[in-house]
DNA sequence: CTTAGCACTCGGAATAACGGAGTGCTAAAG
DNA sequence: CTTTAGCACTCCGTTATTCCGAGTGCTAAG
């Protein structure tokens, strides 16, 4: 799409103005809003192409114009700039973070800020298992035949189950079945250890080394969890968008809240966004789900030690400050990266 | 308070049909309701004498009569029959506990269920940690300077914590640590185990034992946190309340989220509750909190092995079917403290 | 190409009219 | 004394109407 740059500057305060207060802009506003002057009638003549092009429509006859989906889309794709952050609140952002090394809390942390700074919601894709490195497991005996198994992987995520088992197991049996069962796939992807468990189990049980025979009882049915291999998503401030004007129609915010607790569509759109480097905006009805029909998604990657693992992100209404919360999800992505990696383990 | 018995059958009905339809009741509607026949005028008389008494009230003057906060109050109090619960709903309810064991699940679960077969909002306090008994600890060293410490209580739960240390500990040292710890404190509450802990703390450094050091240092933290100590509040189905007809302007879903937010005065109402045997009904402003004024909460505290440690609940409008929630709240009670019962251990 | 002028449109607020549901009161009937 | 019928009255919610202002599109002149 080409435009001159009167029509940009114009596009360019139109939306801005839209933002700040919600209403259709008129050509009077809009003019007098202008640096350059010019009439009303001139404005209403570019803002006609404008609407031609299907950047801004009017919702009626006598009303101002407000900007379209692809109005936004145009706009933060070539006549954004980006604010860089206030200094404060980069501050802020980086207190919240510091000393603080558990990842899962990170993760929290981060969802939280994100809701804070924006006054929106804040999002967070955590990885799922498969993806993450097998590190360590350990077993504790709590009862008879109740064994608390504990998953650790190399990304610092700690998870943890009350196992029932088949028999009851001593204390020392198990300290050998966890030893064992770290040597053989320590360092190996939390996929490839289920690969192994499955074709462990094939094998006639009698073959088997007493030991591995324990950690099988006990790990498979940790690893035997659907649920624990997919991923999962952090949800915080979901209350803001309550306050926020453009949503507060009750069937959009049911939309939305139910769309919050099923959790697929945020997962899939989150999941998208991973594969992407950098920031990603989904715009209204872009992201294809009907739940996020008057909702803007701004997210960006994060990563440990190089590798991207998830991803941060903001939902808000279509009309948010691009500008303000693009840059909030930017660092976030930068901070929660920074303190997940490994550097930051060993300089603790 | 005392009413003859044709004034209680009157403000059971008029409670029941506003209850069901949300309209103010008029004295026509009322008359053809009733069982016996009375004109709309004998209606009206009574109903005077019911407003009189502050059990009804009428929104303006040519409306018909809703009930009063004490209208309420006087309905659950003396006039409502609790209906046992539908056959089919009892079976989904203990279909959804069984074959659970581990006790963070099962609050959870717990929840849900309360959510979901109510349509409003299920809330559970899981009891603070100061009041159960410490079974075990155990540590496990994923780095140099971290150390994960997994707690578990005698009721089964399981709280874990990445901590940094300041020198680097062997795995057999923090065995020995653990084991000892074990045996030190096992069984004693884990308020004091705190209190053991700040006393050796006191001491000479150089006298303790070199074992009970290391113990000291990496569990000192995990009782040093003021939150771990605390209560907590566990929420599911707030979203439901948007369906609500009667919560539907945002200016009560916002209080009202805040307070689910903050959590502070939910915890302060459960914990009330948990100190009442059976249920507890707390109708519109009686809890006292602004942020529930238009809510009723009902709930009924659950135990293990017959000590009470918690309160589960159900949050919805004044307006809800109280003869239904009542048995799903005391159902849902009795389930969880079977499932979280010993005796349920033992024999799985 | 830009601007002034003008007729036109449309939504939102304000106002008025109206019908219905319900009440309270009174007086008569049981 | 209680119950009932009748009636005047009140007030809400709805609908219709008007009116104003903001904004547009078009045209013709600069």
């Amino acid at each position: 799409m080409k435009l001159n740059d009167r029509a940009e500057t114009l596009l360019r305060t139109l939306i801005e103005l839209y933002i700040n207060d919600g209403q259709p802009v008129g050509s009077r506003t809009l003019a007098r809003k202008l640096k350059v002057n010019l009439s009303p009638a001139t404005v209403r003549n570019v803002m006609s192409d404008l609407e031609d092009l299907g950047l801004i429509h009017s919702p009626h006859t006598s009303a101002g114009r407000i900007p379209t989906q692809q109005g936004y889309r145009f706009f933060v794709d070539s006549l954004l700039q980006v604010r860089p952050l206030e200094q404060l609140t980069l501050k802020e952002m980086q207190d919240k973070f510091s000393y603080e090394r558990d990842p899962q809390l990170l993760l929290t942390k981060a969802s939280e800020l994100l809701s804070q700074v924006t006054h929106f919601a804040g999002v967070v894709l955590i990885p799922g298992q498969r993806s993450s490195l097998f590190r360590q497991i350990e077993f504790v005996r709590l009862a008879s035949q109740r064994v608390l198994t504990i998953l650790v992987t190399d990304d610092g995520r700690v998870q943890n189950r009350v196992i029932p088992t088949d028999r009851s197991y001593a204390a020392n049996e198990l300290v050998e079945a966890a030893n064992f069962f770290n040597q053989v796939y320590g360092g190996t992807s939390l996929a490839d250890v289920r690969r192994g468990l499955l074709e462990e189990m094939q094998k006639d049980s009698d073959e088997m080394h007493r030991i591995m025979a324990t950690a099988l009882a006990v790990a498979g049915k940790l690893f035997d969890d659907e649920d624990d291999g997919g991923d999962a998503v952090m949800l915080s401030g979901e209350e803001n968008l309550l306050n926020v004007p453009d949503l507060c129609q009750i069937e959009k915010l049911q939309k939305l809240f139910d769309a919050f607790k099923t959790k697929q569509d945020l997962l899939d759109l989150l999941d998208r966004s991973m594969k992407v480097s950098g920031i990603s905006i989904f715009i209204g009805e872009e992201s294809g789900y009907r739940s996020l029909d008057d909702c803007s998604v701004v997210t960006a990657p994060y990563d440990h030690d190089g590798e991207i693992i998830g991803t941060v992100g903001v939902i808000g209404p279509t009309r948010m400050s691009y500008e303000e919360v693009i840059p909030v999800v930017d660092v976030t992505a930068r901070l929660l990266s920074g303190a997940l990696s490994s550097t930051a383990d060993r300089l603790e």
